[in-house]
DNA sequence: ATGAAAGCGCTAACAG
DNA sequence: CTGTTAGCGCTTTCAT
């Protein structure tokens, strides 16, 4: 069933039809109310190509998802952008998973081809090129995290990770640790390097001279927290505690402790950092932690938001929100946090 | 830059044009040439609405992820559906990502507005209702996994999810063990069931009488492998091993077994399976695993490359496609099984 | 308040 | 081999 039968079925005109549907002003209430009885009785739905061509929009929202040709991939977390904020707007959700040597190709063809009406940019990076990209050929975006050292005004919606960081290694300060590993993902990664600074920043406010040897930066799986761990315990001043990055590394790190024949939350502290909570039920008993499920969806739906804010906005001004995680104690993954004796 | 200008800047038709660039074989060779030089000259982009509108084609596949509403979700690794098998062929990737209860409605209006061509169906349930969906509705569908219970025909592309835990199960049993644990998913979802059924299989094969209360099935968080495995740890006849579904849950089932006083790798034995090494490094040093990341990401896009089939094929028979998975022991998860003393 | 007509940019018969 | 002519199903002036 498609506009022009359901005008002929109802005696009108597909013109009428489509302004009844679409809730144009001029049309007679009663009118409408005919419309929208038929739309409904007869199932219509409008084609959504020919919307498309007729009004050259897109009506998509893209999620370009970088595979790293040279490391493990970062994946973001898709439920979290609940196809509700698209689809109650009538957005589809358009996704590209490329490689990162074909980045500027892809957004390249998905402007062309005019494939969305703009972009969600996941996991940036230290300067990252996409930012000056995207503005140059002028997709609208928004940058889900953020960028250092990019100059030019942008869209993001970020979570604090260096106060996360900040506040984690407070945390362990307080118990009287002043040798705490570093555990942290590739630094190349913005995330990763505004969590290394909270960390450090709060070392300098305690005067504790921070300690290369102490700091590891490395993707987020089991071996190289493994790695990571094991070097740092075979050191003459070993650390007292971890702070490690991810749930994944956290795994790789725990093994590291028991292999040195220590015990964890004896011997050695833990703190699990991961903002990705999907493996945990939400609200008890969860680790350390600085997001929790709930704040990550939360984020998801936000960016879809600005996003779509942006589109329809005819010149739109830069927006920048930056979401508090939240610090949750508890001991999913191991004892909690000790005292330094 | 559209056709219509090109085919004028070309002094040709825009038809001929099309057909140049289409491939067409009635075309003058050397016209073809001047069209392809001019096309790339010029940048020239065809306008995906036009293409969709015209030819009645949505150039798109769907993948709709249901969002459990009761649970935690099932999360899929889209970074395997490498874009590539998709963009090669011209067409979108479309995620909906949708309330469990909501999906009937999705699969209509997806079908009803033509967004897509053809969905993949992710994690399949027992007697999943969607395979009857789509099948009455004539939407063409690749279903990434299986559907227990099903009986009309339909495409799927699945591991052997039973012959992996059946081959783990085998394991541990002529390393003597007798009393295995199993900490599996949520047994709805068709992946589970085959798991348990081949750790079942196995045990019947040594004519060993299963024990209910060795059997859990729940939620894959870290939460609930510590839960099952510390109910299991204080029976008074405990297992000496477990076999558990998730890197997620195994991290759980670890922390109960040291909870518990007992060592890993001494006193219990750990087999983790996992599907999804995303965080895990390719080839080495991995624990003992039934599925390797680049079989992961190679099942992907066999399901890609099944639907696309499906979609150009004008009365497509249903294909079946079981991958074996591989079994790789290492032991970044823990020390490797041991035989019982 | 409603309708007629043109057009979005391409493809696909049908001619020649 | 190339061009002419109609659409695809909707939106959007412009009339009435």
């Amino acid at each position: 069933m498609n506009l022009k039968e359901l005008a002929t079925k109802l005696g009108l005109s597909p013109t009428t039809v489509s302004r009844a549907l679409n809730g144009y002003p001029e049309v007679n209430a009663e009118t409408r109310e005919r419309v929208m009885a038929a739309a409904h009785r007869y199932n219509y739905a409008p084609n959504t190509r020919a919307i498309r061509l007729a009004t050259g929009r897109a009506l998509a929202v893209g999620h370009v998802i970088p595979i790293m040709t040279k490391h493990e991939i970062v994946n973001p977390v898709f439920a979290d952008f609940i196809g509700e904020t698209y689809s109650r707007q009538g957005y589809d959700m358009l996704l590209s998973v490329v490689p990162d040597d074909d980045e500027d190709r892809t957004y390249r063809v998905l402007k062309s081809r005019g494939s969305v009406d703009g972009v969600i940019v996941h996991a940036p990076r230290l300067n990252d090129p996409r930012i000056a990209l995207l503005t140059e050929i002028g997709l609208p975006f928004v940058v889900h995290g953020r960028a250092t050292g990019t100059t030019i005004p942008y869209s993001w919606l970020d979570v604090n990770n260096r106060r996360a960081f900040l506040r984690a290694t407070e945390f362990l300060l307080d118990l009287g640790h002043t040798r705490i590993g570093l555990i942290n993902g590739l630094e190349f990664m913005d995330f990763a390097i505004r969590r290394r600074n909270g960390y450090l920043e709060a070392l300098a406010a305690r005067a504790i001279a921070p300690d290369a040897r102490l700091m590891f930066s490395d993707e987020m799986t089991e071996a190289a927290g493994f790695h990571a761990a094991s070097t740092m315990i075979a050191l003459p001043d070993p650390p007292t505690a971890f702070l490690v990055a991810s749930m994944i590394s956290g795994m790789g790190v725990r093994r590291a402790v028991e292999a040195a024949g220590r015990v964890v939350g004896r011997d050695i502290s833990i703190i699990i950092h991961d903002d990705d909570l999907s493996y945990l039920p939400n609200g008890t008993d969860v680790p350390i932690f600085t997001a929790t499920r709930s704040s990550v969806r939360e984020a998801g739906r936000m960016v879809a938001e600005m996003l779509l804010d942006l589109i329809s906005t005819p010149t739109p001004a830069p927006r920048e929100r930056l979401l508090e995680a939240e610090l949750i104690i508890g001991q999913s993954t191991g004892p909690a946090p000790r005292a330094v004796q």
